[in-house]
DNA sequence: TGAATATATGAGCAGATATTCATATATTAG
DNA sequence: CTAATATATGAATATCTGCTCATATATTCA
């Protein structure tokens, strides 16, 4: 396993993104489909623009993708590592 | 998926393990088996005070664990759930 | 015992991050 | 066109994080 910086960098955006509470909430609900900002927002909680700045970032990390319809902008996982990933951090945290 | 707050902070706990370059680095290396805190430390160019600091949260996490040994404490990644889940995210970085 | 070595820890600081608030942009309805 | 709605974005702020530096603790060696 041999470990570049910039891998160690990648690697460390990659969790990062699932490393905020309110990260974690976002990304679950989009588990069961894709989901506009409101409702995201609503389902969990916090203010449209709060949801809006998360998924900016998640966006540029390619952890969501955007699909937008009319004035309404859907978002979902953007691929299945993603949500495996979350999977596997999900089971670990229901056994520990 | 019901998230309940709780679970949510305790996910984002998880992978706040692994979401810093530090701690790949260390994590990374710790993959080969144990090692002592000065040997990680040279072993990254890190400094021992800082990498102290880094193993102490990795601890309370259980993301490692360490074993002492006369004057020196070797760490090992506590668990296989916890090398599995950086095992999965260096793939994607690989494909990504 | 005292010196040296390995690790741990607390304080303080600089930089990152998440949120709020105000505002901007885009789309639809009337 | 104007008003309303959905989302995005910039600035400001409060909190969190990771590091350094100094110091403490523990263990071994002479």
């Amino acid at each position: 396993m041999k470990l570049t910086e910039l891998k160690a960098v990648k690697l460390a955006e990659l969790f990062s993104a699932l490393s905020d509470a309110s990260r974690v909430r976002i990304i679950a609900q989009l588990m069961g489909g894709e989901m506009s900002v409101r409702a995201i927002a609503q389902g969990i909680g916090m203010s449209e623009s709060a949801v809006s700045h998360q998924l900016r970032g998640l966006r540029q990390m390619q952890i969501v993708r955007a699909r937008k319809s009319g004035r309404q902008v859907f978002y979902s996982i953007a691929d299945e590592h993603v949500s495996h990933l979350f999977t596997m951090g999900w089971d670990h945290i229901q056994h520990g």
